[in-house]
DNA sequence: ACCTGAACACCGTTCAAGT
DNA sequence: ACCTGAACACCGTTCAAGT
């Protein structure tokens, strides 16, 4: 599961050799194990067994330890396939987003906040390399620098509001799911809420790669319309 | 700006008369000015001239203080805008949300994250209104059930990622956009991000609102389409 | 010059002591 | 029975004191 090599298993192993990767991959094990609140330095530190103090070498503060682990992250998609068209790109790229969002499911809240409110040019690069991908993909494929970066936002908002959706409505285990979903529809108001509670079946499965490969199906298809209206 | 009467103006009034409200706009306020990480209970009991622990009278904890305040935020939403069909009110609470959230951007991260993992059934009731009021709009169209919780998944996840999107890239402070825009842009090393460093200018001037529209435009003609076929 | 860790200024929350 | 506030167990970060 971890990507680098056994940075410590338990609390068996002694000193790590300490470097930016390493911290960082151990700090993206706390996350995942035990949210973003769990991500304390002083936690961090101990995991690695050294000074907490001794992390600010690697990390200026808090936040860009944080910045670090998104970066760590994005840095786990695939590039790219090597797909025919831009329209089949796209798709594998978000199939493989979706994937990495529900891996470590506790840094997508990083991922959709941390940048808010950071200026374009100042965010980790690993959050900007999707973006200048993208934009070079579909300028490939015949739309304007401005028409891409339009088309970028449709489908990156698409793509992130699903991840979001999705995670939202994930229940973490599987045995209570269903139990858990009829106690908590069961609390809602009947008056107030009888369309959301006749769903709950419906609701218990979600299907979110066919659900996102619709949604994208659409985007996608209003996106060729508008390059081909261009070309015509 | 405030929606209730001024609970308080900077340090100048006595003691407020203490309920839930009271408590929840309070803090409501002091996240529109200060951002999440300035609501501690502490500063809110300040704010309000109580003892901090008092406010555990309205609140379980912070979790809860937190979740009331994006109740308190989504019950600004007017309700229905009465439109001529679904398509256009669809478009209608799209925008009145995209607004709710440029007018209150650091209570988004909360709208986005807070229910994460979360069981469905056990959110705050302003949350699921929105879900249950758009099921209902859909389903009087004539999506059946289930394709209406699908088409609300599509429509909500893109509004979402449109708003995320256009806070991410919105900057504060209009007089420093130009400059701290093409700044951040120089930073970036000229061989990895051509395109995005080219769409310097284009990336200045965002209208969030026509995008908002075009996008729309796109995801609504899909789900029409999908009417259509049934009907025929 | 580098590293360490005591100390500071905060947190959320508990709970005993007041009324 | 209710409210208060001292106390606890944490934080991130600074900075002086060590090496």
């Amino acid at each position: 599961m971890a990507t680098s090599p056994d940075p410590f298993n338990s609390r068996s192993s002694r000193k790590v050799p300490l470097n930016k990767d390493a911290v960082l991959s151990t700090a993206l094990e706390i996350v995942d194990a035990e949210g973003l609140d769990g991500l304390t330095m002083r936690r961090l530190g101990q995991e690695l067994r050294r000074d907490p103090m001794s992390l600010y070498r690697y990390a200026a503060n808090r936040a860009a330890l944080l910045d670090g682990v998104t970066e760590v992250v994005l840095d786990e998609l695939t590039m790219f396939a090597e797909e025919p068209d831009w329209q089949a790109q796209l798709r594998g790229m978000a199939h493989d987003l979706r994937l990495l969002a529900l891996r470590h499911p506790n840094v997508v809240a990083l991922l959709v906040t941390r940048p808010l409110s950071t200026p374009l040019g100042l965010r980790p690069l690993g959050t900007l390399r999707p973006l200048e991908q993208i934009l070079g993909l579909l300028i490939g494929a015949g739309f304007s620098p401005t028409e891409a970066l339009h088309a970028y936002r449709a489908y990156y908002g698409f793509l992130y509001g699903h991840i979001l959706n999705e995670l939202r409505e994930c229940i973490v285990d599987p045995e209570e799911n269903e139990a858990l979903l009829r106690l908590g529809l069961h609390r809602l108001p009947a008056k107030d809420f009888p369309h959301l509670r006749a769903l709950g079946p419906v609701l218990a499965n979600y299907e979110g790669d066919v659900e996102l490969d619709q949604g994208l199906t659409i985007l996608l298809s209003g996106l060729a319309a508008q390059l081909q209206r261009k070309d015509r």
